[in-house]
RNA sequence: CGGGAUGUAGCACAGCUUGGUAGUGCGCUCGGUUCGGGACCGAGAGGUCGCAGGUUCAAAUCCUGCCAUCCCGACCA
């Protein structure tokens, strides 16, 4: 299969310093990619040979749920994208350029416009339909920010697969194929995965899953109770706090002096005030009007779950000259007490007395707040990001917030692209209407980076057997000794014989560097061929993820043929 | 894009404060001894000190600008 020395291994004893994550340092140490450039990569013979076994996977498991491969193009017309109307919505993402004629390209950051449109100008009628398409190719992001390695790159490849139905109904069902794949992709690539609910986001439609991964060098935040819920930070709700009542009022309100000391952080510090005594009061414009939210001063606001309790369907925070308007104050001042536009509030405000806010006017605050009697929210709810220790939604329990990497990520679309760019078919009654999408995407590159998160110990990575870049490598300890040599050789080509993907490490190199590279290479099993065994017609095996070794009987004269290699 | 840090040989780093023309470990090449968990001895090769400009008799070292990379944040399929 393989002679490492007639490859390109380069293993490396120190660790880059530019390395933080441990997937991007043994990654490297391993010699599995090298850097080109600030999130740009190469995949060298091992790192290539992974991202085959991934996509090996995913074609299975794609095609077994129906889909068919197809290859799109990664050069986009400009025009395409500023058809879906996300040309501006991509913004500094994007990679632009003008070819020698001056048309606008796009290097292709996803494909449901291309997608859109090819499948648009294929399907005439819903006996066309459904239909579920994928590719796996690279996208360009210009990620203003890459991260550890290969987890987040300005070029990466993805599996993203698209479905098209002729109904609500139809969606449901090729939404949930999807899922079903993507659980046995991840299941069989080794990760341990958890599936949460999330935030369509820019990509527009009304539900989404995202498969995510517990990692310390993940992007995502992620809200968990003990009971199993688990949600995206995003969108995580709590649930309802006991409702006691607040402590008796002591005193009526009354105004100090703040000056110039607009911030949460700066009074709390001036007064030595906790946050959490104070009510941060933000003024939003809902559908044109402005309403204020009230959360309590060590939390933050979120506008999704705003915008739901207050029941407007666009929301944005209101600009300065707004707040000087709607308050009576400039930016830093604001309060619920005497406020004439509508205020919503947090469950937890309305459990505060005596709390610290502001007066709406300049370099004013005001003491003793108490909700109820000092002011009235037009409505209460959940209204901020959940922060560890709240109340489960379901009530059982606390939230925890872990850090988490998505590695995979389903919608249901809904009709946002086959409105936009045009994607329509003659219905059973000979309507024309568009066709329900749904867009499902994995990235390869990341899911090494998963994989290797998840399994690897101080010396090296432990590939789980279904990506490693080979089978079994064939340690071969004193390469100037015949009988090793000569035994390694019938062994290498026994195993090829039987199918097997083997590397054999062949090179001139001591002993204790071939068991630490090999370690930390991370083949699932070692054929380890040392002089002492061998004259006994004795082999080692070992697990690399176990540690465990056995000892086989060879008969040499025999032939490669007369012994065979188990599992453990 | 804001904040912080770093840039010297393939990799990891020292030297910079106090300017005098570059060093250590690993790796690499050759010879020898070794050979079951990163060997030893000897001899070598390898560097526009990120780039540009400035100060100076003299710059890796001081000054200015730029670039690159990493980390935190913002942003984000």
């Amino acid at each position: 299969m393989m002679r490492w020395s007639q490859t390109l291994i380069p293993t490396l004893r120190n660790i880059p310093k530019d390395a933080e994550a441990a997937s991007h340092k043994l990654a490297l140490r391993a010699g599995l990619i090298r850097q080109l450039a600030s999130g740009v990569y190469s995949y060298l013979p091992l790192g290539f040979r992974v991202l085959h076994k991934i996509i090996h996977i995913l074609r299975e498991e794609m095609n077994r749920a129906g889909a068919s491969e197809v290859l799109l193009p990664a050069l986009h017309p400009a025009e395409i994208w500023r058809k879906s109307g996300r040309f501006e919505a991509l913004g500094a993402d994007k990679i632009v350029f003008k070819n020698r004629a001056g048309n606008e390209f796009v290097l292709g950051p996803t494909h449901e416009e291309v997608i859109t449109e090819l499948v648009g100008g294929s399907i005439k009628s819903f006996r066309d339909l459904p239909v579920t398409l994928y590719q796996i190719q690279t996208k360009f992001r210009d990620e203003a920010r890459p991260r550890f390695g290969v987890i987040r790159t300005k070029e990466f490849i993805m599996k993203d697969a698209y479905s098209f139905d002729a109904d609500e109904g139809g969606l449901d069902r090729s939404y949930q194929k999807m899922a079903e794949a993507y659980t046995r992709i991840f299941t069989r690539c080794g990760i341990s995965f958890q599936i949460v609910k999330a935030d369509p986001g820019l990509m527009g439609g009304n539900m989404s899953q995202e498969f995510m991964v517990e990692c310390p060098y993940g992007e995502d935040r992620v809200a968990k109770s003990e009971s199993g819920y688990m949600a995206s930070l995003d969108i995580a709700e709590r649930g309802k706090p006991d409702s006691k009542p607040p402590a008796p009022p002591s005193a009526k309100p009354e105004i100090f002096d703040t000056p110039h000391l607009r911030t949460i952080e700066e009074i709390a510090h001036r007064f030595k005030i906790k946050p959490s005594q104070m009510i941060k009061t933000i003024v939003y414009i809902a559908d044109g009007k402005p309403a204020a939210a009230l959360v309590m001063g060590d939390s933050e606001v979120n506008e999704g779950k705003l915008r739901r309790l207050i029941g407007a369907s666009e929301i944005r925070q209101a600009a300065a000259k707004e707040i000087q308007e709607a308050t009576g104050a400039p930016v830093g001042f604001a309060g619920p007490v005497g406020l004439s536009i509508p205020v919503y509030a947090d469950w937890d405000v309305l459990a505060l007395a005596d709390a610290v806010t502001g007066a709406n006017q300049q370099d004013k605050h005001l003491k003793n707040v108490s909700a109820g009697r000092d002011f009235k929210p037009a409505a209460a709810g959940d209204i901020r990001y959940v922060k560890e220790g709240d109340l489960a939604p379901d009530g059982k329990g606390k939230l925890k917030l872990v850090t988490a990497m998505e590695i995979g990520h389903i919608f249901k679309l809904g009709t946002r692209y086959s409105k936009s760019v045009g994607a329509d078919f003659l219905d059973a009654k000979g309507e024309r209407v568009p066709a329900i999408m749904g867009c499902y995407g994995i990235g390869v590159n990341r899911l090494l980076a998963a994989a290797i998160e998840e399994h690897h110990d101080e010396k090296g990575i432990k590939w789980p057997a279904s990506l490693a870049p080979f089978d079994i490598e064939i340690i071969a300890l004193n390469q100037s000794d015949p009988l090793t040599r000569e035994t390694a050789e019938k062994i290498y080509a026994y195993l090829q014989a039987q199918g097997r993907e083997v590397l054999y490490d062949d090179r001139d190199e001591r002993a204790g560097v071939k068991f630490n590279d090999a370690d930390l290479i991370g083949i699932p099993q070692q054929i380890i061929l040392g002089e002492r065994n061998l004259k006994e017609g004795k082999i080692e095996v070992k697990s690399r993820r176990t540690g465990e070794t056995r000892i086989l009987n060879v008969d040499l004269s025999a032939g490669p043929a007369s012994f065979s290699l188990q599992d453990f």
